[in-house]
DNA sequence: AAGACGAAAGTGGTTGA
DNA sequence: TCAACAACTTTCGTCTT
């Protein structure tokens, strides 16, 4: 359930989702307010086709993935063993260590760079702790699995965000991951699809309500705007109006229509800008919105009136 | 003059043979 | 792998405020 609450860390009044677990979060900002979560990720399906890992399990200290061996390093064999070895043995035994060695090193380096460049641009977006630790834990995990191999690690680290960002319902745009890391959309798209299919991470489609608290935090709309820009959205998805549409068109469009009730009007662009969609979109998606819904008539009661 | 509206052609991604 | 297709964009002309 969503409800109006003022954020006490950007100021702005938003709407705040109060999710399963008890945890109220900030859509505009990802301040968490509430955290009454014990365990952090827990909701963390299983991989049971993928050969048990136990280490994800419930049990045990949290660990923390932005950390970049989890402190779970791995060694090969203890100096003890080699008493019990042959030198014919004892050779396989040093180029196994060596080779260990080499690899852990070079994930270990690689995992150090990836994580900061994460931080950066989770930084940059403004992202929320929660959602770090999430991209920073799927990243892992795709290097664990050789998956970056071929691709970029930048790229893998925004696909990463992107996935990460959709799960904990504070979506970004594509646009806006590239813009924040210079990777190409495109390759941001592949590299997601790719790891979360890999990872069989499921993906819910996004819900273009979780774009409204932000699109209209931009355009400074009042929280009554807000959420009726909500309940028109809600009265769109019931009228199936959505489905197949991207998700930041319809927020856009909706904003945009109640905005004009509220007589908080924007323009076109305006709204179009933060959405990351043309005028000309919004402009159908509102058409659909007038034509559906009857909000003819609120608009038209509102142009006779002259307009607040 | 700026914004709103709509038509037409173009683009990139998905789908189904 | 290719072609058809839907959604969205770009561009541009016209109408409204």
């Amino acid at each position: 359930m969503q409800y109006i609450k003022k954020c006490p860390e950007c100021g702005g009044i938003h709407l705040f989702v109060n999710r399963e677990k008890g945890e109220v979060i900030c859509k505009d900002c990802g301040l968490v307010v509430e955290d009454k979560m014990v365990e952090f990720n827990q909701e963390w399906r299983e991989f049971e086709d993928e050969g048990g890992d136990d280490r994800r399990r419930r049990t045990g200290a949290p660990m923390t993935y932005t950390q970049f061996d989890q402190g779970l390093g791995t060694e090969v064999g203890q100096k003890a063993d080699l008493f019990q070895l042959g030198s014919k043995d004892r050779n396989k035994f040093f180029r196994l260590r060596k080779w260990q060695y080499r690899i852990s090193t070079a994930i270990e380096r690689n995992l150090k760079l990836a994580l900061a460049e994460l931080k950066r641009v989770s930084s940059y977006l403004k992202l929320p702790k929660s959602v770090e630790e999430e991209a920073a834990m799927i990243y892992t995990q795709a290097v664990q699995r050789g998956l970056v191999r071929g691709r970029s690690m930048e790229s893998v680290v925004s696909g990463a965000l992107y996935a990460a960002c959709r799960r904990h319902e504070v979506p970004r745009t594509l646009d806006e991951l590239s813009e924040a890391s210079g990777i190409e959309k495109k390759e941001i798209g592949r590299t997601y699809r790719f790891v979360t299919r890999e990872l069989g991470i499921s993906i819910l489609p996004s819900n273009p309500a979780d774009y409204i608290a932000r699109f209209a935090s931009s355009l400074k709309l009042s929280a009554e705007t807000q959420s009726k820009a909500v309940e028109i959205l809600e009265s769109a998805q019931h009228e199936e109006l959505t489905s197949g549409r991207g998700p930041t068109g319809i927020a856009a469009a909706s904003l945009y229509v109640s905005a004009l009730i509220h007589g908080e009007k924007r323009t076109q662009r305006e709204v179009a800008d933060v959405a990351g969609v043309t005028e000309v979109t919004i402009r159908n998606r509102y058409k659909d919105l007038l034509e559906k819904l009857d909000l003819d008539r609120e608009v038209k009661k509102l142009k006779l009136k002259g307009g607040k």
